[in-house]
DNA sequence: CCAAAAGTGTTCAGGCTACACCCATGT
DNA sequence: ACATGGGTGTAGCCTGAACACTTTTGG
């Protein structure tokens, strides 16, 4: 690979004077549909990896943070907003673009009700929703990012409540019991789970049942996130 | 803050024509002296900030990952080769550096034998290793990046066998002991300790004391790096 | 009345915490 | 002999894991 080099235009003062690499971030969009963990995928438009599937992401511009062009590629890319987001890695292996060198920095994203969420908008592109057991052969370095976001999201949900972040406000125990098994992939003891996840205090019931099916009606509950974030300052412990 | 444009040489074919950030990389290098916790800055000889403390680290070049960069500004600017090196966040404030528009990559790195590392060559600036507890005013916002560490650190240790990367290939249980106290900031019980740690059989005795004052000699250990590379393939489990 | 998911307690084993004294050495 | 850190075991408590039946609804 021979990088181009972008050059400063004469006469300019720059405390750096080289070539730059370019900077980009990726996403990587959890969803959870039919009791199974997807991610989005958005099909490429342009070379390279034309027609393959990718992260979603793009470039960042110099004048908004990191964060900022990822919540911006999500809007553009999939028309999502307000997503629960957390800086995942950066990539930097010298030939992860063929073109020329690129950093990324990826992210990644934990959406509710990933079925009405997919809408390859503004672009062309198509965008999908793919299981994350079985995504499609990605571009660039794609997957080993797929792999890391996975490997955190586990890692963190064990530890931190972002389970609620791929369920509705209003969600059910057993809802909330198959977002962990669907992303830990181990089925859970149901009573120790709900002993479990009840003794943090921060469910609120609510005074309201979700009727599906012709079965006994579920309560549901909200997450109590003022009371996270005040516990979160004492140091919460919490395990599942 | 006004950023000066890097802009294409006319007639260049680039994949993104606009503006461009730099990129470097931030190093917080923690280092255990007289049974503390210390950092390794460096007095910045150029503006901005020049004369303050600051985080060793630079510009990443355009044919180098971004962890050879920070191996490389260590070595440059402080001597320090081989040692336990992570990526921890990726800082992209726009106006972290008021010249233009700088996203850093900060790692952290954990060295043994502080006190003897602590060599300010290559450059003719000062190196200098600071209690955690008593750090000048940093430049830019390494504050920031060193609190981040600083937490992670913590946090790592707790889970993971990093503490012996902070102490020589053969040292006593209580070495091992006083570095979590001193990187976790709490006492710890010493029976519970050696029992947990001794439980994970991860440290293998030698056939070694440590004589130092007029006190009964200490059994020295090593860390058995292969055997804990199998385990953490099975998913180890390690808590202190 | 049948199917399907919701909801509920107890027992047991293992791990964590708290805690106090003797040992080996140098001065 | 004494000062200094090295080294050791136990008991109570708590937490996590395993485990089966009743309840409520719709069809």
């Amino acid at each position: 690979m021979k990088p181009l080099t972008t050059q400063a235009p004469p006469g300019a003062k720059y405390i750096y004077e080289y070539p730059r690499a370019a900077l980009t971030v990726d996403c990587v969009v959890f969803g959870l549909d039919e009791g199974e963990l997807k991610v989005l995928l958005i099909e490429r438009a342009l070379d390279p990896f034309r027609g393959q599937w990718a992260l979603p992401g793009g470039f960042v511009r110099v004048e908004e943070t990191l964060e900022a062009a990822a919540r911006r590629e999500l809007e553009e890319e999939a028309g999502l907003r307000e997503v629960y987001l957390e800086q995942l890695f950066t990539f930097g292996a010298v030939d992860r673009d063929s073109r020329e060198r690129v950093v990324s920095v990826a992210y990644y994203a934990l959406v509710k009700r990933a079925a009405h969420a997919a809408r390859p908008d503004t672009d062309a592109r198509d965008a999908r929703w793919f299981p994350v057991a079985a995504v499609p052969p990605l571009a660039f370095d794609h997957e080993q990012i797929l792999a890391t976001a996975l490997a955190r999201l586990q890692g963190k949900l064990r530890y931190q409540p972002v389970g609620f972040e791929l369920l509705p406000p209003k969600f059910t125990l057993s809802q909330l019991q198959h977002v962990y098994e669907a992303v830990l992939g181990t089925p859970l003891d149901k009573r120790n789970f709900r002993k479990k996840v009840l003794g943090l205090n921060l469910l609120v019931p609510l005074n309201e049942t979700q009727m599906a099916g012709r079965h006994r009606p579920a309560q549901l509950f909200r997450f109590d996130a003022e009371k996270y974030e005040q516990l979160k300052q004492r140091g919460l412990h919490f395990e599942i």
